[in-house]
DNA sequence: CCCTGTGGCCGTGGCA
DNA sequence: TGCCACGGCCACCAAT
């Protein structure tokens, strides 16, 4: 065959047995090429490592290299053999050096030139956004005992949804909807969904590595069918954290560790990563929902089942939204960070500054250091770094709050100072005026890898941010909010143990160094009139006052015309009200975010308290709620407590529904070394005959029969009475005391109809 | 190739 | 026996 030239997207790359396969879209479709490449590491040109290559042969040494003023042998990894004591480079994937080396970028336009399948020349020829093919797809389980048995409960639905109005839900029962696929069974059920994904480029779910793939994989399995995708076996691997699914020729993506790592860079701010918080956070819309516990019944039921069936396909069209919505930003992570776009399902942020790096060490000639032995690892976990400067607020409600952020600021010193670890203590005399208030210096003379790669995007930051302003383009403003999120990562990198370019001293002069600049931003606010209620990193709460919006804009003009370049205040937002809460803790060190915000919208915005766990009862989460909503709409603490009371009466009147007494804990062993209530509820429903299997989510409540809390817990539909005392004093009062206790009122003050009036003198009211 | 810390409940031991 | 302090265990999540 002859040569000829491939022009397409470079979708996917991978590396196996000394070849490099490139994945390519085009108007064509999909193909693969392959390119001849030896991954390979350093090692240090000396007579140990001479003597070690003399015995190998020759033919292992690719090249020799100079790096920071010393010369390397690039040494061809062919197994694993261990004869080099130190060996650089080692661990990097062999993907990554090709993308390197030749300067190509996933997602953007390449230019191949081919023999047969053989690559002869890449190039890359530009950026753009490439149009895939993507669907979305979620399950549903008959799942009697809420956590699904992939043993027993069947899959009932799949559905899924597509850019190009492709929706559906497959079933084996009627629900009467246009938008439903009748099959057979659950095997053809697997088999049709099968089908439908293999039709498209990029599979997306959410929570789907965990969840839904194995668990389709499994039920196939089961019926003795099969459930692939793409054109090699789906990989499932096992991590602490979840599951990571591995495809080829089909990219799978889990929305979900999407959304965590957006979450990790302070790009999402929500309590909970649900699916249904997220949809609300991103589109903006409330998502439909159901309630779970009775999700058996609805499907048993021939008149219900329809409703079932849209909420199955709500949930495949709110993925899709997002991944939608979210895409130009994905393409451009994938691009700055140079890697592909199934990656993304397994990365952290301090991962993408690490493959940053790698491409501007291989540019500038830096050694890329090694990952830490065990040792390391261990004597790192202990280090103690100064953290960031928070200023503990007062306790209480505020009215009309500017919320001020200074996003850059961490980059901005670690470019305005040179941090890095190879330019620490570097021993020159004139350096050791660059010092931090932590008490390191850092080389003025050098520049280190860091602050260069650091500057390097701050600039480019900077350059679209002006672009922006002169043409609102969707792209560049995702390649602005990607900056941004990459360029928050850099200090996490310093601090993370793993990290290959840990380092205390650098973590601690950029945290205290922040302190300092958050500290002078402050004065100024105090100089001008504002009143500084909380502060946290790189956050800044005033109160207004009598000042106007104006004079906050003002103000954040005049603070950005005196700083560093690079650095800018932002103002986040302007609140109508807040409420403050201290959070005591042991020898005060990281006081928490809790706090609870209502924009001039009305939007509530809520951080740090613990709302929505399952392990509390609805009565006690829904009495919380509400006494936050009311101190933020009415600005009233006595209401509030009003409310508590009432809802206490409620309870001791009988005025309630069992459901929302119930606590829902998972039982996730057979054997404890202690008696939990939901254990001990469990072994009471086990010993009247009651199959609960382990994994189950335990619903008990505790009633008045026993001593302890555990004695008193029974699974729901066996208890008849309720301990209203637990209710009140373990769940209504803990609960709103997180929020009440803060502005004086104490247990006795809100259960007894007391008062305090002033030190120990009580009114009854 | 990881990235919690927080808080409720139980069980034990010390003390009166 | 009752009370208190303290240490340790365990779940929280996401999907259903």
């Amino acid at each position: 065959m002859k040569k000829m030239k491939v022009r397409g997207i470079l979708i996917d790359i991978n590396y196996k047995e000394g070849k490099i396969f490139l994945t390519i879209k085009n108007e064509s479709g999909i193909s693969t090429f392959y390119d001849d490449y030896y991954d390979y590491f350093y090692v240090e040109k000396n007579d140990e490592n001479n003597a070690i290559i003399n015995k190998l042969g020759m033919e292992n040494v690719l090249d020799e290299v100079e790096l920071e003023g010393k010369t390397f042998y690039k040494i061809k990894k062919v197994n694993e053999e261990n004869e080099f004591y130190i060996k650089y480079a080692h661990n990097i994937p062999a993907w990554k050096k090709y993308l390197i080396e030749n300067e190509i970028t996933p997602m953007n336009l390449l230019e191949l030139e081919v023999e047969n399948d053989k690559i002869l020349e890449v190039k890359d020829v530009g950026s753009y956004i490439p149009k895939l093919k993507v669907i979305s797809f979620d399950i549903e389980t008959y799942a009697p005992f809420i956590i699904p048995r992939v043993n027993k409960d069947p899959i009932i639905f799949a559905s899924y949804a597509s850019r190009d109005g492709e929706k559906g839900v497959i079933t084996f029962k009627r629900g009467n909807r246009d938008f439903e696929l009748l099959v057979k069974d659950e095997k053809e059920l697997i088999e049709k969904l099968c089908e439908k994904l293999n039709e498209y480029e990029v599979i997306v779910g959410y929570n789907s590595s965990s969840f839904d793939i194995p668990y389709l994989m499994k039920r196939a399995e089961k019926l003795n069918g099969k459930f692939w995708l793409g054109n090699e076996e789906i990989e499932i691997k096992k991590l602490t954290t979840g599951k990571i699914v591995r495809t080829s020729g089909i990219i799978h993506f889990d929305l979900f560790y999407l959304i965590r790592l957006l979450a990790n860079a302070q790009a999402i701010k929500t309590q909970r990563y649900s699916l249904e918080e997220i949809y609300e956070e991103i589109i903006g819309e409330k998502k439909m929902d159901l309630e779970e516990e009775k999700m058996c019944e609805i499907y048993d039921s021939d008149e219900k089942r329809g409703i079932y069936l849209d909420y199955s396909l709500s949930d495949a069209i709110a993925t899709y939204k997002i991944f939608e919505k979210l895409y130009p930003l994905i393409v451009e992570i994938c691009k700055i960070s140079k890697i592909p776009l199934k990656e993304l399902n397994n990365i952290t942020s301090s991962q993408l500054v690490e493959s940053l790096l790698f491409e501007y060490s291989y540019k500038y000639k830096f050694l890329i250091p090694n990952r830490p032995s065990e040792e390391e690892l261990l004597e790192r976990s202990e280090e103690k770094v100064i953290g960031a400067y928070v200023k503990i607020p007062e306790p209480g409600i505020y009215e009309k709050i500017a919320v001020l952020d200074f996003r850059s600021l961490y980059p901005s010193i670690i470019v305005a100072h040179n941090i890095d670890p190879k330019t620490l203590n570097c021993g020159h005399k004139e350096c050791m005026k660059n010092v931090s208030p932590s008490g390191s210096y850092f080389c003025i003379k050098n520049r280190g890898i860091i602050p260069i790669t650091v500057e390097n995007l701050l600039s480019l930051r900077k350059k679209l941010k002006e672009e922006l302003k002169k043409n609102d383009d969707p792209l560049i403003r995702a390649r602005v909010a990607a900056l941004k999120i990459i360029l928050n990562s850099f200090y996490g990198m310093f601090r993370y143990v793993r990290s290959r370019w840990y380092s205390k001293e650098c973590a601690e002069s950029i945290t205290t160094w922040g302190r300092k600049y958050i500290l002078d931003i402050a004065k100024k606010a105090e100089e001008k009139g504002f009143k500084v209620i909380y502060m946290d990193t790189d956050s800044t709460f005033l109160t207004m006052g009598n000042k106007s919006k104006e004079d906050v804009i003002k103000f954040v003009e005049e603070v950005n015309k005196e700083i560093p370049e690079a650095m800018e205040l932002e103002i986040e937002n302007f609140y109508k009200r807040g409420v403050f809460v201290e959070k005591k803790t042991k020898e005060e060190i990281g006081a928490r975010k809790k706090y609870a915000l209502i924009d001039e919208n009305g939007k509530i915005k809520i951080r740090g308290f613990e709302l929505v766990r399952r392990d509390w009862c609805k009565f006690a989460r829904d009495t919380q709620l509400e006494v936050l909503e009311s101190i933020l709409k009415e600005g009233s603490k006595e209401k509030a407590v009003e409310i508590v009371r009432n809802k206490i009466k409620q309870l001791r009147e009988g005025k309630f529904k069992k459901e929302d007494l119930v606590i829902y804990t998972q039982l996730r062993k057979g054997k404890y070394k202690v008696t939990s209530p939901e254990f001990s509820a469990y072994e009471k429903a086990r010993k009247r005959g009651i199959k609960i299997p382990i994994g189950s989510i335990i619903g008990y409540v505790i009633t008045k029969n026993g001593k302890s809390i555990s004695e008193k817990a029974e699974i729901a539909q066996f208890a008849n009475d309720f301990d209203i005392e637990y209710y009140i004093n373990n769940q209504v009062l803990p609960a709103v005391l997180k929020i009440l206790g803060a502005f004086g009122y104490s247990e006795e003050d809100i259960k007894y109809y007391g008062k305090q009036t002033s030190l120990g003198e009580w009114e009854n009211g």
